[in-house]
DNA sequence: ATGCAGCTTATTGTATACAAATGGCATTCG
DNA sequence: CGAATGCCATTTGTATACAATAAGCTGCAT
């Protein structure tokens, strides 16, 4: 992707994950052209774009508004998320190479240093996460399938105020991907595929309760 | 859509759909933009639409060509489908009104009815095939599964050459919605998604086999 | 007061000109 | 003869001007 089209996407997209562009608020192309220092051409790429990836919408006459998504809507794509990422499991226990294998052990154990510590790093946590999950992704080796996975993984960091992370809660994750590995390493897409999904599930509610905290706060802030 | 932008989408996707853009074949902007009528900004436009469904991919530089779908590829593609489909028909069985359910029954009998005939109106089965899984997908009332299943229903029509036909299969086709109907009418979700899940893979089979003969049929002309 | 008509303004859609980048070809040098 | 390099042609990216459309407002009529 080019300059100024990369540019305008990831700012308009990083400034709806950060809230800094509020649900449900309109967004108008020129406004949004000279906050990246574009012109309106690739701001409208990148509003296509996010359209597709749903985290913008479009009335009828065409206005675009920031997604504004209920719990309902979130629980709907933590399943869809659950049930493709377990696909994927399965499939990668039949794919995954050697090197790949070493690859998820290696994410696995910077995971478990990130938060085995006396002062967590949560974000290191996160990142390794991230590269575990994309690992497993790219071993199941169905580029709709990864597709697919892209537009449902990213949509519940739309939490505006910061998470809480509960460290028992990574603690658990860690334990889930140790048990993937072996899986993996047996071959066992069933198993796989059951880890995955009870891991996705527990990442639902743990958003869940961490999601309804932050609305009783804004709530109480809106009312002092 | 506007007027532009919207015949320049539905040229291209017709044009790739019917075959006139060979599987393969680079495809420049300005010749659409002078095909459709319109300039190069819808164009791009619907190109970017259309990469995102996956009709259309680019290499490193920007280059778009026309998607060159494997039997493999199709098959991942059909597999994604029949596992969405039957999340789908597991979600409506909870959620399907009544209303919703005489209207599949409606489109089932006017199915069957353009079978059950001397003169087979296969066109007019398809569309009320279109209807019965629509209405079912709407029903499972899932926005992000219905865009999903947008982007693996339609790959397969990609078949060049006009497709046989086989009435058995059609007709088995119409026995797998009978009891879908009966599932739904016992609110019977495990069974909806298990009905589908053999439906869709039954239609994989029955399009594999009509490719087959398809790229045989081509090889041979490519001989003569 | 209320609702509607017509105007005004805001916003998006399209065309086009120009800039940037890429690929292919020919030429040159090892 | 083969590989690398520079130039030219082709193609895509970006900016901008203008057109079309929709929203909001004003004032008039009921």
């Amino acid at each position: 992707m080019s300059r100024a089209s990369e540019r305008a996407y990831n700012n308009i997209r990083s400034m709806i994950l950060s809230g800094e562009l509020q649900p449900g608020s309109q967004i108008r192309e020129e406004a949004l052209a000279e906050l990246c220092g574009v012109s309106r051409t690739p701001v409208r790429d990148s509003l296509r774009r996010l359209e597709a990836e749903m985290f913008i919408r479009r009335n009828d006459s065409q206005r675009s508004f920031v997604a504004d998504w209920s719990l309902d809507d979130l629980e709907d794509a933590f399943q869809l998320r659950a049930m493709l990422e377990a696909h994927a499991a399965k499939r990668a226990a039949r794919r995954i190479t050697r090197e790949q294998l070493g690859q998820l052990r290696f994410h696995n154990a910077q995971l478990k240093q990130a938060i085995d510590i006396p002062n967590p790093d949560v974000p290191k946590f996160l990142d390794h996460n991230r590269q575990f999950h994309a690992i497993i992704v790219a071993a199941a080796a169905s580029e709709r399938l990864a597709s697919m996975l892209g537009q449902v993984t990213e949509q519940p960091v739309v939490l505006r105020t910061a998470r809480q992370y509960d460290l028992e809660n990574l603690r658990r994750s860690h334990h889930d991907h140790d048990e993937l590995l072996i899986a993996f390493d047996k071959r066992d897409g069933e198993w796989a595929a059951a880890v995955m999904t009870g891991h996705i599930r527990r990442a639902f509610h743990a958003y869940a309760q961490a999601h309804s905290t932050d609305t009783e706060i804004r709530k109480s802030n809106l009312a002092a």
